[in-house]
DNA sequence: TATTGTTATACTCTATAACTATA
DNA sequence: TATAGTTATAGAGTATAACAATA
């Protein structure tokens, strides 16, 4: 039956997602972030962001970024930087303390994933990662 | 190098996570529900669930739970009903209006997934189904 | 006493609309 | 005028702790 696979599929990829949202709660957690502000600062790794950059990354409305970066700016985690070339912009960075809690968030979410395919064969890992990546891509172009 | 494939394979996950969530928000706001009340009435559409099992299904304390009935259930889309047999605990169950509503949701994720999905090969989404209930299974009992 | 669920409280998260500063 | 970001406001989501009712 066709149908039936099509179900269990777009089943299968809900019951993941639950799986995936709780391993940053717990993450977050474990290092006092809420889910949202573990996510933040896992992005913010790679380097500084600019507002608008992030609010499409996250798919927050401007206004809704600015409250949960505040939020973490005012526990020193991360600082907003002037854009000297367009004053109106800004950049979001880590701080020391920021990075450090940044990164053991990261390490524990990429753990916590990393034993939870353990079992899969190496070919069969990454093959699923590239398929994976492919749907998360075709979609994010919305 | 077997760190770099570990790695792609939790990026992977963590991005596909971030689009699944998003399509429940879309789907959620098309209805005139949020993200949380999409996810509950869905999980409704099977039939009444007690709050002890929901608060375990969805993660919540069961104060946040108690909130987000109440909220539900003022909009009448939910009922409780008591347990006759056990009068402390009692039922959620959907109203006819919740029924549709729930529906309607439900199908519009299962759609969206399905289309995001359909350039696979059925073969490959079969084995991917198969792939990821493992995978959602094996943490669900932590 | 133990368990099921609610209430009280304090935050965080989010969107909409109006606003400020810069371009 | 247009754009980047903030502020004001209102409501939803969440956890902890204390409570009520039932077992």
């Amino acid at each position: 039956m066709l149908v039936g696979v099509e179900v269990d599929l777009a089943t299968a990829l809900v019951r993941l997602t639950h799986v995936v949202d709780h391993v940053f709660v717990d993450a977050g957690r474990a290092n006092d972030l809420t889910p949202q502000q573990a996510q933040l600062l896992c992005l913010l790794t790679d380097g500084p962001i600019g507002m608008a950059e992030l609010a499409k990354v996250l798919r927050l409305e401007k206004s809704s970024l600015s409250g949960l970066v505040d939020r973490v700016e005012r526990r020193e985690l991360v600082r907003r930087v002037r854009d000297e070339s367009d004053r109106r912009a800004c950049w979001v960075e880590l701080t020391g303390q920021g990075t450090k809690i940044a990164v053991a968030t990261h390490d524990e979410v990429t753990a916590t994933l990393d034993a939870l395919t353990a079992d899969l064969p190496t070919v069969e890992r990454t093959r699923l990662a590239a398929v994976l990546f492919r749907l998360a891509s075709a979609h994010s172009g919305r």
